[in-house]
DNA sequence: CTAAAGTCCGTACCCCGGTACGGAGTCAAC
DNA sequence: GTTGACTCCGTACCGGGGTACGGACTTTAG
């Protein structure tokens, strides 16, 4: 990181392990800002916008959507950190759900694979049909995390 | 499952817990097939449309895309069991490698969490900070997994 | 019979996280 | 001092999983 002062977009990019399309992505949704160009120039960049990237792209492997890391940043820059500590909270409960419920899925799928081995063949796939049946016993339902709203007729 | 023999699709809808729209776009996927509307009526639909999207429902709730669960009605049509197979067995590996790289992050935002706790306020958030540094340990990179449907705040 | 509710169908739009394109300007090396 | 790589900028597109709209038609309740 030393001499990581003044890249340009695409020295910055490599870096970062992104694209160049990707940072300017990133910059019209306000994760970076973009330093002004020294009349009719080329942008630089800083160590500093090298580092959010790869704050971003860590938060995001910890979960976290882009607009949810603009949160962050944003809680920072108010020095919001109790905001910012409920965020990561709700983050751990939202990725336990998920745990659960992927290890249901393993279970699920195992006994489907389990059951297919075992079976002849000519006989319908145990695979196909045990989801015909009732639900493979511990969850409550299909729990499909859909965020849609139906409004007209739900 | 008694009365549900030749139901308007608003009513395979509602039974179904999904959306009209919905399931015109699984008829577009070819996910379902679309029964034939008796000279200029409107379509209706046995217990065997709703069974089906009860399936894609649960299958969905297992992990499988809605073109792999096309492909697993393909299969069944076949009785290619060993296809079918083959498919439950990758979505196993894939499922458990998300849980590996769920509970990493999970322990990474606990560890984030309980540090905030500890914190005075005025200092910057330990949860932005921690970002910055090196990386909470464990993880190869990111891993950015398909972020696909799934999940937005409950 | 009539009005309201529901269906049909195409098409357009939404969010999310990017990727691609293309013309103009700029920068670095030879 | 030109060539070729890079940057800038807007806009369009991708894939996944839907949702919304609107005009014409069908069905059902009163």
């Amino acid at each position: 990181m030393n001499q990581t002062t003044s890249m340009t977009i695409g020295q910055l990019a490599r870096a970062g392990g992104v694209g160049v399309e990707t940072v300017r992505y990133y910059q019209r949704l306000k994760l970076l800002d973009e330093p002004a160009r020294a009349y009719g120039s080329v942008r630089r960049y800083g160590g500093d916008i090298l580092e959010r990237i790869q704050f971003i792209k860590r938060a995001q492997g910890l979960g976290f959507t882009l607009s949810e890391i603009k949160t962050l940043f944003l809680l920072d820059a108010k020095r919001d950190r109790h905001r910012a500590h409920r965020l990561a909270q709700s983050k751990i409960i939202e990725i336990e759900q998920r745990l659960k419920d992927m290890s249901a899925m393993r279970s699920a799928l195992r006994l489907l694979v389990s059951s297919c081995e075992a079976g002849d063949a000519d006989l319908p796939c145990p695979i196909v049909e045990a989801f015909k049946g009732s639900h493979t016993g511990d969850e409550p339902g299909p729990t499909v995390y859909s965020r849609g709203r139906r409004s007209r007729n739900a």
